[in-house]
Order: C-alpha cells, then sequence, then structure tokens
RNA sequence: GGCGACGUAGCCAAGUGGUAAGGCAGGGGCCUGCAAAGCCCUCAUUCCCCGGUUCGAGUCCGGGCGUCGCCUCCA
C-alpha cells in the first residue's frame, strides 16, 4: 500500500516526494541520546517523532532498517574551549553521581565507581532503554545490534580523520589538533544556511581570537584532540586523545547501515547546525557522494506549559519523571505519554501541559477499551484492513508529512460511531495501533503501577461496593467508591459488577 | 547582526484559492439510587494587525506586531 510520500527535507527546506535508493528498503539513522543523564521528555519528542516515522513508513511496505547512537563519549560542557576544553560532561556526570551516593540515593548506588565513564554510560544506558521500551520505541528492542555505543566505534572515527587528511579536507594544526577544513568543501552551510559568509559576519563577537589561532577558518571543526589527561582517551597516529564529536554519527551510520548514502538522517532542530552540518561535510569529504543523508528531517523543540524547558525555569521532566507523577500529581502511563509527545505536527511547537497529558489519557483508554471490545466480539479474527477507507485516509494524512492531527481526525472519530462487523473493525483497528503504538504498549504492560490491574484489596472493595448497592445501602456504597477513588483508580459500573483500573494520568 | 520556523475557539490542532476537520474541556439531554463510563445534541459569520492581487483569501503578495529556535553544549 504505497501511497504517495512527501516529507519536509530540511536539505532543501520544502516539501518533496519521498523516494529511497532500492525500492522497498529504507535506511535510516537518528540521532540518540547522550548517556550522561536520564532522557527528558525533549529528548523523547525526537525519538518518538522518529519512530512513529519508522512504523509509519512500515505500515505503507517499506522495511525500515533503523539504528540510533548511544553517544558515551563526553563532550565539552562549554563551547568556548570546544575544540578542546572545558569540563568533560562525563566528569561532570560523575560529580553528580559521586554526591548522590554520598545523600545515599538508591538511584546512584548502582554505579559502584562514578569516576568511570564507562559504568556512568552503563547506568544510565540502562535507565535510557528502560524509558526508551516503556515508550514503545521500536528501535530500543533491537538493543545492541542497531543501537551502538560511540565509544566502540573510534577506530571507525579515526579511519575517517585519516581519510580526510589524505585527501585535503583535513590537516593537522600547528597545535597537534587534527581540524576539517571547511573551505575545501563548497556545500557546506547547504544544510542550515549558515554559509561561510554569513558565519564571518554572524559571529557575533563569540568566538575569541585565542581559540580560533591555530585553525585556517574559524568555522573549522575539529576531528582528532590530543589530550593525554583526559577522562576518556584513545591512541591515534595523532597522539592519545578522542574524536570531534560529529564524527560518531558519520561513523556509524555508514559502518552500521553499510551505506554511502543513507535515506533518511532525523535528529532535533538544534542538531542542524553545527552537528549535521558538519556530519555533512566529513561523510561527503570521505566519500564523495552528493549526499550523506537523502532525506534530513528535524523535530522541533518543545515548550512546557508555554515556556522553554530548562533546569533554571524549574520545568525540566525527565521521562521517569512524568511516569511518576511529577506532572499531574498522579502516576501516568507510558501510553500516555507517548501519545501527548507523538500528538502534534513534529515540525510545529508543542506545548507540553499536565492537562494535555490528561486529556491524552482519555483518549488512550477510549482506544485501548476500544480494542478490548472488539478483540473480545470478534474473537480475535480479523480481516485486512488495507482498502478500509479509514485507512486510506489515516495512511494518506501521515503520507503527508507526518500529518499525525489529520490522521487522528480520521480515527478517533470512526472509532466513537463504529457500528461495523466486530472483524473488519478490528482489522483497522490493529491496523492502526501498529502505528500509533498505544493499546499495544498498555496491553504489553510497561511495568507500570497501571498495569497491576486490580489488587485482591481493590477486587475486594468491588464487592462490598457491589454488596452495599444491592442491600440499597447507598451511604457506605458512596463511600467505597470514594475511597477507590481517592485511591487513584477509575470505578466503573458494569452488569457484571463494579470494576476499578488505575487511572492513566 | 545573520539564518530559520510559526501565529486558527478556553486548550490541543487540521486546513496550501471556493466559503472553518477532529480531539479535550464546557452547555443541554438519555441512562443511573447518585455518579462514572457510554450514547444523542450543542459549542469560531471567523482564522495576530494593516494594505494588495482575485468573482472569491485562514490559504497568494507586501508591510507591521508577536512567539519560538539556531548561529555556543543541548532533542
Amino acid at each position: 500500500m504505497k501511497t504517495e510520500i512527501r516529507f519536509y527535507n530540511t536539505l532543501l527546506h520544502d516539501v518533496e516526494p519521498f523516494a529511497t535508493q532500492e525500492a522497498d528498503q529504507v535506511t535510516m539513522y537518528s540521532c540518540g541520546p547522550t548517556v550522561y543523564d536520564f532522557a527528558h521528555i525533549g529528548n523523547f519528542r525526537t525519538f518518538l517523532f522518529a519512530d512513529l516515522l519508522r512504523r509509519f513508513l512500515e505500515a505503507a511496505g517499506w522495511e525500515v532498517e533503523q539504528v540510533m547512537n548511544i553517544t558515551d563519549v563526553g563532550h565539552m560542557t562549554e563551547d568556548d574551549l570546544a575544540d578542546g576544553g572545558g569540563e568533560d560532561k562525563m566528569e561532570v556526570s560523575a560529580r553528580r553521581l559521586r554526591e548522590a551516593k554520598k545523600a545515599g540515593r538508591p538511584d546512584a548506588a548502582a554505579v559502584d565507581d562514578p569516576d568511570d565513564p564507562y559504568q556512568v554510560a552503563r547506568y544510565y544506558t540502562d535507565a535510557f532503554l528502560t524509558d526508551a521500551r516503556a515508550l514503545g520505541l521500536a528501535v530500543a528492542d533491537e538493543y545492541p545490534a542497531h543501537m551502538p555505543f560511540a565509544s566502540q566505534y573510534v577506530p571507525a572515527m579515526q579511519d575517517i580523520v585519516r581519510r580526510l587528511i589524505d585527501n585535503g579536507h583535513a590537516y593537522v594544526a600547528s597545535d597537534g589538533v587534527v581540524y576539517y577544513s571547511v573551505e575545501s568543501f563548497p556545500d557546506y552551510g547547504r544544510l542550515s544556511g549558515n554559509t561561510l559568509d554569513h558565519l564571518r559576519s554572524g559571529s557575533g563577537g563569540r568566538v575569541t581570537e585565542a581559540d580560533q589561532n591555530s585553525k585556517r577558518h574559524p568555522a573549522d571543526f575539529l576531528l582528532w584532540k590530543p589530550d593525554a589527561n583526559h577522562i576518556m582517551k584513545w591512541d591515534s597516529p595523532w597522539g592519545e586523545g578522542y574524536p570531534g564529536w560529529h564524527l560518531e554519527c558519520s561513523a556509524m551510520a555508514m559502518a552500521l547501515l553499510q551505506k554511502d548514502v543513507i535515506d533518511i538522517h532525523t535528529g532535533g532542530e538544534d542538531n542542524i547546525f553545527p552537528h549535521h552540518e558538519c556530519e555533512i561535510a566529513q561523510s561527503r569529504g570521505v566519500t564523495g557522494a552528493p549526499y550523506f543523508a537523502r532525506f534530513w528531517m528535524h523535530a522541533r523543540f518543545l515548550q512546557v506549559e508555554g515556556e522553554k524547558m530548562s533546569k533554571s525555569m524549574g520545568n525540566f521532566h525527565t521521562a521517569r519523571d512524568v511516569f511518576a507523577g511529577k506532572v499531574t500529581g498522579t502516576p501516568v502511563h507510558p501510553a500516555v505519554l507517548r501519545l501527548e509527545l507523538i500528538k502534534s505536527h513534529y515540525r510545529s511547537h508543542m506545548n507540553f501541559t499536565a492537562k494535555g497529558l490528561r486529556d491524552s489519557a482519555q483518549t488512550v483508554r477510549r482506544w485501548t477499551e476500544f480494542g478490548r471490545r472488539l478483540e473480545q466480539e470478534a474473537n480475535g479474527n480479523s480481516q485486512p484492513p488495507d482498502d478500509h477507507p479509514v485507512v486510506q485516509r489515516f495512511m494518506a494524512a501521515l503520507a503527508d508529512d507526518l500529518n499525525i492531527s489529520g490522521a487522528l481526525a480520521e480515527v478517533l472519530p470512526w472509532m466513537a460511531n463504529c457500528r461495523e462487523k466486530a472483524s473488519t473493525a478490528l482489522g483497522v483497528f490493529r491496523f492502526v495501533d501498529d502505528v500509533l503504538y498505544l493499546a499495544a504498549l498498555q496491553e504489553k504492560g510497561a511495568g507500570t503501577r497501571q498495569t497491576e490491574e486490580g489488587s485482591d484489596e481493590v477486587a475486594g472493595l468491588c464487592r462490598q461496593l457491589d454488596e452495599a448497592r444491592t442491600a440499597r445501602d447507598y451511604t457506605r456504597a458512596d463511600a467505597l467508591r470514594q475511597q477507590l477513588i481517592d485511591a487513584g483508580y477509575e470505578v466503573r459500573t458494569t452488569p457484571a459488577g463494579t470494576t476499578a483500573h488505575p487511572r492513566l494520568a
């Protein structure tokens, strides 16, 4: 079922028809997490955008090979010294973990030695995978095959550096640092609009003389930094040190996807410059190909309650904070966060709010119950939905640069008014849910409180409530119901008796 | 200073020249011991402002105002 697909391509600054190099296959590289802290909802908005994109393409009949890196090689905290200096983020993380250990926080106890960056990375990688799987990131189920660690691809990065020096795209500066020469690459600036003349005039005095001394051009960026004292270092022909941070994606994309040119590269909008611009320069400098990725797709940042999310604003939420109820006051099921983060268009502002989360919870609950009802009525038998008008329109909306609102506008009213044969509807439901991945996440049970359906105690209270109602002791019945509600349950009266389900948000 | 995105009801949000999708919330009703859930009905003469093009503009053009992002680690 291949509808005409159109995506906004950052490289073109416009929408264009989607096409791949090989007929039924898509190679896709998604910039992944840095593992020196817990991933936050902004990170996950970008990752979930990539996941939705992937699931949509799969539903449309493509075979998608997706790779997402795990950045465990630290970067500098400040860029004044971006080309070699500042405190490494792994060091910052180590310090934070040391403090957490001293304070006896249980999460930090998992790391024996905070000064070992690999242990720190391991710890936050595990946390990331837990959160990512809870949110239904398909690629997280393909760890480690499709989720490589940057630290394990340093030889491949060095290979790129060597080849760039050999063919004149890179040079060893007077201080021993290896730089990429942006002037050797005429297309530099095409992705971001930051062409060399703009960069020069626009640097706004922020680039100091001292940092730039050894470079041929102020925009030249680091490929290898000799630094024997660095927390993470490797041997190299240019001295013991560490690689430039743009290198890892070039190296891993080419190594794992086995291609000089990949079909789609995703990331957050902040990656456009300098990260992706530099990646393009490096990769094409090595391959000589006219593209590194054919389609560049970027998700916009989200805001929280109308403001920029930042630690200083106090509105900075990790995914696990949200699950734990930090935002809404009650635990939030991962499927709810998933919907909340994918339900607005990836290329527009999204405002993350507690209210939005509650709205999403409502939708997730209805959708899931709808699916359960269909499964039951159809006895699990579904009809192929390919030519169903709802599926057609759902896919047509997504084919239009991932128009999720339009897609949901086809599905939600259909759900509310559905009078179709259960097996027909079930086929549609399953197809749509394979893309949205909401009910599937709920049924899978993501290890949250919400999946612990009715403990004995809760079931007991429900039974007592029914008894009280039968005995027409409504004062007692109301008290019991209130008790359940206060405990965070939704109480439902059905012909078969009262049931209670943990609230989704 | 340079580059870029965006501004539609209380909130989220579709719409890419033909007379404002959808969801949530709200209001009314059915159901209920009362609720919840569900179902039915209802909810923008109007799309930030001002000009222009057109038979016709939320949609195109010009100019404002505003919000956001990047240019520096950040999804």
